[in-house]
RNA sequence: GGCCCGUUGGUCAAGCGGUUAAGACAUCGCCCUUUCACGGCGAUAACGGGAGUUCGACUCUCCCACGGGUCACCA
């Protein structure tokens, strides 16, 4: 066969060479160590949790290293094209803080070795194919669908291996008459690797989070270009990523299984093969058995879910690091206030088996997350949040930021902060009741509870109430309505004997707070009321009376 | 079916031949406390099964079971 002349016959129009790639895209001039890797998702429109994972496992390596992130939108699929899909993928990387140095931005390319989407490089790709097609390493494939299917029929009847291999790659070694004649016909063709691996050969790799595992080589006759021209994933990754110099594959371990071809491809291309890293799966808990994560069946899978429910950027992220580096958690424990980019992340902390969605888990974080931002910064964000999904609430927002902020600085700062929201959405049901278009009592007045001592309870409240008392001065005040009632006024003294009493300050405070707050729960009692101002506590009260009647 | 990966408490997980098998979340007590939240103290709870190797195995080897991935002109 001259593979010369099929080579024309196929790419007549491709007149460069690898060589002339080699000297486009030259190595990167980084120091020693530097790590280069990437993210390459395709555009589905959908972004997920997955995403989020491995672009910041990628992420956190590289820029650890002094070295490259860069991003490469893997768009060779046609039939899965989904317009504005790009931009939002973009956005939703902005939005989690993924820093990317080079490559697909909103606004086009950046960086000397794009293009960055694949569906450009197509005059490239070609380049190895014609390379491939003359050294004999790659072939014309005329099977239409209906044949392959009834190739992989005759192999299951006689228990074969699935696969356009060996003996059952027809195109593999046909006459260049029959290839001209197909190729006269107009016939659609794609592109094949003429391996030459044996499933016999068995090697040891090593694996940056797998450790060493096990190769079995790849027989089946790939495809490397589809009948449009456009590569698969295996060429195309074998080719973006020798020339754009990635040190490091970073990716999810479904890759793992075809991970032989493309040790296969880059020998055969005469590249230097990166270093590997498979990520192992995210779980998630279906009744009692764990399995993948879906965007089909798990909500908590795509990114729009944390968005909805309004977790903070940084909550997700710090999540993320747990479950990827769980000494992360350790780390932060010590570390309260330091950046999470200064955790040392560590690819060998890595679980090979993945790990399990914990919704409890995120929320916990999310609470500490929550918990140590400034009042101001929450606003923001809250704001932010509120104007895509609770335009009402938002508007009150604006309306009083003062008033807002108030509110959420309510036992923030110190040593001790409350943790009483972890979500945009719990805030904001927390708040409900500072506004009087949302306040409601929710929380009726326990049964027990006396309703001539709750009536007396307000109305005294109400005759001594004066907001300018400091808090002491407050509670001595509620401390006098008890005793006056037959209430206890320091718990020590109603635990010793309760017996003698009516009951205790406790309960003289819940009666306030259900006619304050609507709720039996509240954060400290005298804040609440500060910030209420005069006004609408003696207005919540006077209106728990008359509904008392 | 072939090939590959994985399996420590309910969950995330330390551990890398000798440990009382960490820690976190969750759960349950107690303390603090005007409620709640926070915080403190404590409790329950684990090496999938079976053979080896070894003085000794959660750690090494093999087999089995279970879970997962993959075998597309999808990535």
């Amino acid at each position: 066969m001259d593979y010369k002349y099929l080579a024309e016959l196929l790419f007549p129009c491709v007149t460069l060479t690898p060589e002339d790639m080699e000297k486009r895209y030259p190595p990167r001039n980084l120091p020693e160590g530097a790590v280069v890797s990437r993210h390459a998702p395709s555009p589905t429109g959908y972004v997920h949790l997955g995403n989020i994972v491995q672009s910041l496992t990628s992420e956190r390596v590289c820029h650890q290293s002094g070295g490259v992130m860069y991003l490469r939108i893997e768009d060779t699929d046609a039939k899965r094209e989904v317009k504005g899909a790009v931009g939002i993928l973009i956005d939703s990387l902005a939005h989690y803080k993924i820093r990317f140095d080079e490559g697909a931005t909103a606004d086009g390319d950046v960086g000397a070795y794009g293009p960055y989407r694949q569906r450009q490089r197509r005059d490239i790709y070609h380049v190895y194919a014609k390379y491939l097609v003359q050294n004999g390493m790659a072939y014309p494939c005329f099977c239409t669908a209906e044949e392959l299917a009834a190739i992989r029929k005759r192999q299951k009847a006689e228990k074969a291996n699935l696969g356009y291999w060996g003996p059952w790659a027809v195109w593999r070694d046909r006459p260049i008459e029959d290839i001209e004649k197909a190729l006269k016909e107009g016939k659609p063709w794609v592109l094949r690797f003429r391996s030459t691996g044996s499933i016999k050969n068995k090697y040891k790799f090593y694996d940056l989070i797998k450790g060493e595992i096990d190769i079995t080589e790849n027989e089946i006759d790939i495809v490397l270009l589809k009948s449009d021209g456009i590569p698969t994933y295996h060429f195309a990754h074998v080719v973006d990523d020798h020339l754009m110099r990635t040190t490091h594959v970073i990716r999810g371990d479904e890759w793992l299984a075809s991970l032989p071809v493309h040790i296969q491809l880059f020998k055969a291309l005469g590249f230097k093969l990166p270093k590997y890293a498979h990520i192992g799966p995210i779980m998630i808990m279906d009744g009692n058995s764990k399995r993948k994560i879906s965007k089909r069946k798990d909500p908590q899978f795509g990114l729009i879910y944390y968005r909805k429910c309004g977790y903070p950027v940084e909550s997700v992220y710090e999540y993320v690091l747990t479950i990827l580096n769980s000494n992360f958690e350790d780390w932060r424990r010590a570390n309260p206030d330091t950046p999470a980019e200064e955790f040392r992340f560590s690819l060998k902390k890595m679980n090979p088996a993945g790990a399990l969605f914990d919704a409890a888990k995120l929320n916990d974080i999310s609470k500490n997350v929550v918990s140590t931002m400034s009042a101001d910064k929450i606003y923001a964000d809250l704001l932010e949040w509120a104007k895509e999904f609770e335009p009402g609430f938002a508007r009150a927002l604006e309306a009083d930021p003062d008033y807002a902020k108030a509110i959420i600085s309510i036992g923030r700062g110190g040593k001790k902060p409350r943790k009483d929201y972890g979500t945009w959405s719990e805030l904001r049901e927390y708040m409900k009741f500072f506004y009087d278009d949302t306040f409601d009592v929710v929380d009726e007045y326990p049964e027990e509870a006396d309703k001539s001592d709750i009536k007396a309870t307000l109305a005294k409240f109400l005759e001594t109430y004066n907001p300018a008392d400091e808090q002491g001065v407050w509670f001595d005040k509620i401390k006098a309505i008890a005793a006056s009632l037959g209430y206890a006024p320091e718990m020590k003294e109603y635990k010793q004997n309760p017996g003698t009493f009516r009951g205790s300050i406790a309960d003289i405070s819940m009666f306030l707070r259900v006619a304050v707050t609507g709720k039996l729960n509240s954060p400290d009692m005298y804040t609440v009321m500060q910030i209420l101002g005069e006004a609408r506590v003696r207005q919540r009260i006077e209106s728990m009376l008359s509904r008392l009647g």
